[in-house]
RNA sequence: GCCGAUAUAGCUCAGCUGGCUAGAGCAGCUGAUUUGUAAUCAGCAGGUCGUGGGUUCGAGUCCCUCUAUCGGCUCCA
C-alpha cells in the first residue's frame, strides 16, 4: 500500500500501481470525469501513471493553469497528427503549449500553409479527438530514437534527441502518431472538443535568425465549443480597447505614410494629455531632487563611438547626417546618455555635490526594423522621460530605491496594479555582447536584486535582457491581447562614466568614479500613453482626460447660460466644451458617452432659472441637480483623490 | 529584416466565379425641427478602389513590383 496525500493535507491509501485517474475516482466521479492533468511530488505525470511511493497528488482540471497546459500540449500532438496528414512530408519540431492555446513549429519545405487551409485541419483535428485515442508514453533508448527521426529525415528531432540523455527519452503515441515528448498529457484525444487555428507565422528554428524559417502554426482548443465562442468573443472585446483603435477615436494620434513609418503625430487632443502626463511626473521629480536639463536631438558621430553606442548599433541606426563640411557627421540621437554623460562633464564636482539628478524628456530616434513597428509602443521617434543620476558608490542603494518608490508612485497613480519587476540580467552565454568587467557588472546587478528585494518587490529574473553597458529593473505591463512590454526602467551603470571618463573629488582629495542610473518611469510617452488607453479603454482618470465636462443645452435658448457655465468652469481650471449642435438632448448624451467625456452637464429652462447644472457621469448615469459651486467641488475632489502628492 | 495575411469615401464595411455611370451605414454640408438623460426627419456632396506595371475586348476583382498596415519570428541602447 502506498500513501497518497492530497492537497487538503488528506491522506489516502491505495494499492501500489494506482494511477492518478483512479485517485480521482475515488475523490469523486465527477471529478474525476473533469481531471485531465495530475503532478506527483511537484513532477507532472499522466493521468494513467502508476504511482509506486509515497507522495502528493495534486490533480488538475481545465481550470487550473496546470490543466490548460496539458490540455493545449495534448492538443499540439493533435495539430501535429492533422498537418502531417495533409503534409506527409513536414517535418515536426516543437509544439508547446502557451499562454493562450499552443503552437507547432513545423519545416513544410517548399509548401505552405495559409489561412484558406485552417478549416481542413481544424476538421481533420477534430476527427483525431472523436477517435477518443488515448495518449500513451513509451521510454525509447537513444540509439533508437535518433534511429527513428533519421529515418524521417529529420533533423531537427536529431538535433533535440541528441542533446537529451540516454535513459530520459520518451516518445508519446495516440492512434497512430508518435512523437518525442517528456509528457504531460490529457488522457485521451476525445476531451478536445472544439479547435480552432488562430494563425500561422514564421519562426526561426531554435529562435536564431541565421538558422531556417519554420512555419509556426498556432491554435486554440478547448473542451467545449461554448468556452471558444467565449474566448473568441473576448478577442473581439479586447480589439476594441486597442490604442490604435481608440487612439484614432479619440483624436489623440495618427500616422503618416507621407511623414513616414512609425512617426507618431500626436494630435492637440493627444499632445495636451502627454503635456499634463509630462506635467504630473514633473512635480514629483522637481521633489524627488531631479533638475532638467535640454539637449540637442543630434550629436557628433564620435559622441556615439565614446559611448560605444555606435558600435553596437550604429549599422543599425538612422545613418549620419552629412554637413556641407567634409568628415563631419552627426547623428540623430538614439539616446540621452551620452548628452548627460557631457552635461555632468562640464565641472568638476565634489563628492558633496552629489548625487546630481538631470532630467530631461528627451525624444529619440531609432531605426527600428520595419516589421517590429507597432502603434505607439513601438516607434522610430519617441521620447523618454529620461534621467541620469550620478552619485557615489556609498549613494547608489539609496537613490536607486529612490526611483523605485518614482516608478511605484508614478504607477499607482495611474493605475497600473499589475506589473512584474523584471531583473534583466546580462546572458550568460553570451558575455561578448556587452561591455565592462566582470566585477562592476557583478556590482550592477547586486544592487538592484539588493534593493528590489528590499522594496519588496516581486521580482522576476530573465537572463539575456540586460542593456549592453549594464543589467537593468524592467517594469512590464501587458496590453490588451496580452503582450508583455516594458514601461518603467532603472538601470545601474559603471561602464559609461569610465567612457566618459567622469569622476568627483572625494573626501579623501583623490578623484573618483560616480555610478550612473538611468531611469525612465513611464519607459517613453509613446508606449505609456499606448498601455494607458488600453488599460482604460479611453476612460483616463479625470485630471489627465482631454475633456472633463461637456455642456448640453438643452436648445439654443440656453447656449447663453451653457456659455456662462463654461466659463465659470474654466475660472476653476476644468476643461469644458459646449455641445451646440441643433440635436436633441438624447442624441447629445450618446454622442457624450461614446466620446467617453467624464461629466455632462444638461442645462434648460430649470437650470438657468436656479442658477444649477443637471449632472450626468459617463457609465453612471444621472446624479441629479448641483450648484455650479458644488460641481466645481465636486470635480476638484476627484481630482485630488487620484493625483495623491509624491 | 523574415514568414503569412490585408489595403474600396473621413470612419466601419458590401462589391460572388473579371462585364453598364463602384454601393450602404455613420460622420460632413444644406434645410426643416427648438428638442430634458444613449441615435429627429429630408435632401446634397463625397472614391483616379494603396502605388507602379502586366494579362484581357474589358480589371476594384487575375498576376508581378513597391509602400503601408495586421498577426507572429528576430530585434528593442
Amino acid at each position: 500500500m502506498i500513501k497518497v496525500t492530497l492537497p487538503d493535507g488528506s491522506v489516502r491509501e491505495f494499492q501500489e500501481g494506482v494511477t492518478a485517474m483512479e485517485v480521482a475516482r475515488d475523490i469523486s466521479e465527477g471529478f474525476a470525469r473533469n481531471v485531465i492533468s495530475a503532478r506527483f511530488d511537484g513532477k507532472t505525470i499522466e493521468t494513467s501513471t502508476p504511482l509506486t511511493t509515497d507522495g502528493s497528488l495534486t490533480l488538475y482540471t481545465f481550470n487550473d493553469d496546470e490543466g490548460k497546459k496539458a490540455f493545449w500540449h495534448s492538443s499540439a500532438h493533435v495539430l501535429a497528427d492533422a498537418i502531417t496528414h495533409f503534409y506527409p512530408d513536414a517535418k515536426l519540431t516543437i509544439g508547446p503549449a502557451i499562454d493562450n492555446g499552443f503552437y507547432y513549429d513545423i519545416d513544410l519545405g517548399d509548401d505552405t500553409i495559409s489561412e484558406k487551409d485552417f478549416k481542413k485541419i481544424e476538421d481533420k483535428m477534430l476527427e483525431i479527438a472523436r477517435g477518443k485515442h488515448l495518449f500513451q508514453m513509451r521510454e525509447v533508448s537513444k540509439a533508437d530514437a535518433l534511429d527513428f527521426y533519421k529515418k524521417q529525415g529529420n533533423d531537427y528531432k536529431v538535433e533535440l534527441i541528441e542533446n537529451l540523455t540516454d535513459g530520459d527519452i520518451t516518445f508519446c503515441d495516440h492512434s497512430n502518431f508518435t512523437d518525442l515528448c517528456r509528457g504531460g498529457h490529457i488522457p485521451n484525444t476525445g476531451i478536445i472538443k472544439a479547435v480552432k487555428i488562430m494563425s500561422v507565422a514564421g519562426a526561426y528554428w531554435r529562435g536564431d535568425e541565421k538558422n531556417t524559417q519554420l512555419t509556426r502554426v498556432y491554435g486554440i482548443s478547448f473542451p467545449k465549443q461554448k468556452m471558444l465562442k467565449e474566448y473568441l468573443e473576448m478577442l473581439e472585446e479586447a480589439k476594441k480597447r486597442d490604442h490604435r483603435k481608440l487612439g484614432k477615436d479619440l483624436e489623440l494620434f495618427t500616422f503618416s505614410q507621407k511623414v513616414g513609418q512609425g512617426l507618431p503625430l500626436w494630435l492637440p487632443k493627444g499632445a495636451a494629455l502627454r503635456e499634463r502626463l509630462e506635467n504630473f511626473l514633473k512635480a514629483a521629480q522637481k521633489k524627488a531632487g531631479y533638475e532638467m536639463v535640454v539637449t540637442p536631438h543630434i550629436g557628433q558621430k564620435e559622441l556615439y563611438v565614446t559611448s560605444g553606442h555606435y558600435e553596437k548599433y550604429g549599422e543599425d541606426s538612422f545613418q549620419p547626417i552629412h554637413t556641407p563640411k567634409d568628415n563631419e557627421e552627426f547623428l540623430l540621437k538614439p539616446m540621452n546618455c551620452p548628452h548627460h554623460c557631457e552635461v555632468y562633464n562640464t565641472k568638476p564636482y565634489s563628492y558633496k555635490d552629489l548625487p546630481k539628478r538631470f532630467a530631461e524628456f528627451g525624444t529619440v530616434y531609432r531605426y527600428e526594423q520595419s516589421g517590429e513597428l507597432h502603434g505607439l509602443t513601438r516607434v522610430r521617434c519617441f521620447t523618454q522621460d529620461d534621467a541620469h543620476i550620478f552619485c557615489t558608490p556609498d549613494q547608489l542603494d539609496r537613490e536607486f530605491k529612490g526611483v523605485i518608490d518614482l516608478v511605484l508612485y508614478v504607477f499607482k497613480a495611474l493605475g497600473f496594479d499589475k506589473f512584474t519587476a523584471q531583473v534583466s540580467l546580462r546572458d550568460p552565454e553570451n558575455k561578448e555582447k556587452y561591455i565592462g568587467t566582470d566585477e562592476n557588472w557583478e556590482k550592477a546587478e547586486n544592487a538592484i536584486m539588493n534593493a528590489a528585494k528590499e522594496k519588496g518587490l516581486n521580482t522576476v529574473v530573465e537572463y539575456g535582457e540586460a542593456a549592453f553597458y549594464g543589467p537593468k529593473l524592467d517594469f512590464m505591463v501587458k496590453d490588451v491581447l496580452g503582450r508583455s512590454w516594458q514601461l518603467g526602467t532603472i538601470q545601474v551603470d559603471y561602464n559609461l562614466p569610465e567612457r566618459f571618463d567622469l569622476s568627483y573629488k572625494g573626501s579623501d582629495n583623490q578623484l573618483h568614479r560616480p555610478v550612473m542610473i538611468h531611469r525612465a518611469p513611464f519607459g517613453s510617452m509613446e508606449r505609456f500613453t499606448a498601455i494607458l488607453l488600453e488599460h482604460t479603454g479611453g476612460n483616463f482618470p479625470l485630471w489627465l482626460t482631454p475633456e472633463q465636462v461637456i455642456l448640453l443645452p438643452i436648445s439654443e435658448k440656453y447656449q447663453k447660460y451653457a456659455e456662462k457655465v463654461s466659463s465659470l468652469l474654466e475660472n476653476s481650471e476644468i476643461r469644458a466644451l459646449i455641445d451646440d449642435r441643433n440635436e436633441k438632448t438624447g442624441r447629445k448624451i450618446r454622442d457624450a458617452e461614446v466620446n467617453k467625456i467624464p461629466y455632462m452637464l444638461v442645462v434648460g429652462e430649470n437650470e438657468e432659472k436656479e442658477q444649477t447644472v443637471s449632472v450626468r457621469k459617463h457609465g453612471e448615469g444621472d446624479l441629479g441637480v448641483f450648484t455650479i459651486e458644488n460641481f466645481v467641488s465636486l470635480i476638484k475632489s476627484e481630482v485630488q483623490n487620484s493625483l495623491e502628492q509624491f
